[in-house]
RNA sequence: GUGGAUGUAGCUCAGCUGGUUAGAGCAUUGGAUUGUGGUUCCAAGGGUCGUGGGUUCGAGCCCCAUCUUCCACCCCA
């Protein structure tokens, strides 16, 4: 039989040790920040029923979602019809009715809904787990990849979403990245359309204020007008499209333009109290209104938040915002929640582009002892056992191989100090000690070695 | 889902208009050095040239299909 060359799905990835380790880091820092805040962990299951997941993402997120097949005979229920004519989403949920979870928000509204009755609301919880989208692989962008996502749902204080942006502020600054903070409002995205009196095409409008730094206002406005808005309404829409000055200033034409719509009145009020008050807290990262940034999930319904890495080009590594009934598809309805997301691994990637992975030397091996082999082994074994029970990281070479190559090993995984203990060593009842860095050796006592490597 | 590029040793790549036995560096293994790594020297192993088909006397090179990775679009973390 010809042996097969082992690969990977696309858009999935192994770990290695090292990149654990570093990823590892990052987990523990969002960690540790959401616990700051007062969240705490769930977990819900890799798949979910597909009635939950369909139709949560729009037309473009039901095609990235994965499906999972029946299991048994699945294709005994399928109408020869379907099948026949190859109407392949209709055989699809013929055969499948799981799917693999797309994020965790939705999850997460249909665990509030079933355990309602044991939540203590407002309820603060995070999820760090992965999620799987059968999109293109690109860079930044895999099949499989973590979120790791901190909502409050019952509540729709404002106060959520200062706080979600002092969270986000804490974290970077805690990984040591720049990042601004896009903030945007679906209130006035809806007040913005209604204004100009186009209150069904505010995506169109909202992708097409999107593009406009790319392809410039004329291709906008064409493309507008491709889309059915009427000539009129692009028309009003101009001194958005074209607006200028500093974010207060953004903020207070917007007010004077949507004074009809009552909705983008809200969504101004809203955004104003965010902007004031993340001032007064004094957030480092920039704080900027952006009025193109729609997000597609279609639940939200207030604020929408964005964070991008200031000094590396790859597309956001933290959103969300407010979703007001998400549960209400589930049959919970009045509950307002709140979220974001951090992307994982685009984090990992931001921080290895800047080198800003810290030397993890607590979590790696500081001590290995040479094997010289059976009754050296035996003594060696002991003093190891006093080591570890030190506290200290340390391995002994499971077989008495050449000291080069035992040597090589401790070298290639970074260890810093090798202990040799041979029979001269063993008679003087001392340690001969090698500093990796420095070369140097010396013969010392267990005692004095476990304090000099507490010390390091 | 649409369009474009790519694939040769574990890794990074060379390989002429199609022509004998497909190369280099790094890595690996062994030796120089039977208690001393990261430097040096010597040697060895490692390939159905992404996969399948086709053209040809002959294909790593040309054609088709398919997969992978990458880029742009769509969308998104």
């Amino acid at each position: 039989m010809a042996v097969q060359k082992p690969t990977i799905p696309s858009g999935t990835r192994d770990f290695s040790p090292e990149e654990m380790v570093k990823r590892n880091y990052i987990f523990d820092t969002i960690k540790k920040v959401f616990q700051l805040y007062g969240y705490l962990p769930i977990e819900t299951p890799a798949m979910e029923n597909l009635s939950t997941l369909l139709g949560k993402y729009g037309e473009e997120g039901d095609k990235l979602l994965f499906k999972v097949l029946n299991s048994g005979d699945f294709l005994s229920n399928v109408k020869t019809d379907d099948f026949g004519n190859k109407e392949s989403n209709k055989v699809a949920l013929q055969i499948s009715e799981k799917g693999l979870r797309y994020d965790l928000t939705v999850p997460f509204a249909r665990y509030v809904v079933m355990h309602r009755n044991d939540i203590n609301f407002p309820f603060k919880r995070y999820q760090i787990q992965p999620v799987w989208r059968a999109d293109r692989p690109q860079r930044g962008r895999y099949r499989e990849f973590y979120q790791c996502d901190v909502d409050v749902i019952g509540s729709d204080a404002l106060l959520n979403e200062v706080e979600l942006i002092q969270m986000i502020d804490d974290i970077f600054s805690r990984l040591h990245v720049a990042v601004e903070i896009k903030l945007n409002n679906r209130k006035i995205l809806a007040g913005i359309a209604e204004m100009v009196g186009e209150d069904d095409k505010m995506m169109d409008i909202t992708v097409a204020i999107d593009k406009l730094d790319k392809i410039g206002l004329e291709k906008v406005n064409s493309e507008l007008l491709d889309k059915g808005v009427s000539e009129a309404a692009i028309e009003k829409l101009q001194p958005i499209l074209t607006m200028k000055g500093t974010q207060q200033e953004k903020l207070m034409l917007l007010r004077e333009l949507l004074q009809t719509s009552e909705t983008g009145m809200k969504g101004i009020e809203e955004t104003l109290y965010i902007m004031n008050k993340v001032a007064e807290l004094g957030v480092e990262s920039m704080v900027e209104l952006d009025l193109t940034l729609a997000r597609g999930l279609n639940y939200y319904t207030g604020a929408i938040i964005e964070v991008k890495a200031a000094d590396v080009k790859i597309g956001s590594i933290c959103g969300g915002g407010r979703y007001d009934n998400l549960t209400g598809i589930f049959g919970m309805d009045g509950t307002s929640g709140v979220g974001i997301s951090f992307g994982a691994d685009r984090i990992y990637d931001v921080l290895n582009e800047l080198d800003l992975f810290p030397e993890n030397k607590e979590l790696s091996t500081m001590v290995f002892f040479v094997n010289f082999g059976e009754e050296e082994e035996k003594y060696t074994l002991r003093v190891l056992q006093k080591v570890r029970k030190a506290g200290i990281n340390a391995e002994l070479f499971p077989t008495a191989d050449k000291m080069k190559k035992q040597m090589n090993y401790a070298d290639k995984k970074n260890i810093p100090f090798v202990v040799i203990i041979g029979q001269d060593e063993i008679e003087k009842d001392v340690l001969s000690v090698k500093n990796m860095k420095t070369g140097e050796q010396e013969e010392m006592r267990l005692t004095d070695f476990i304090m000099k490597v507490k010390a390091f």
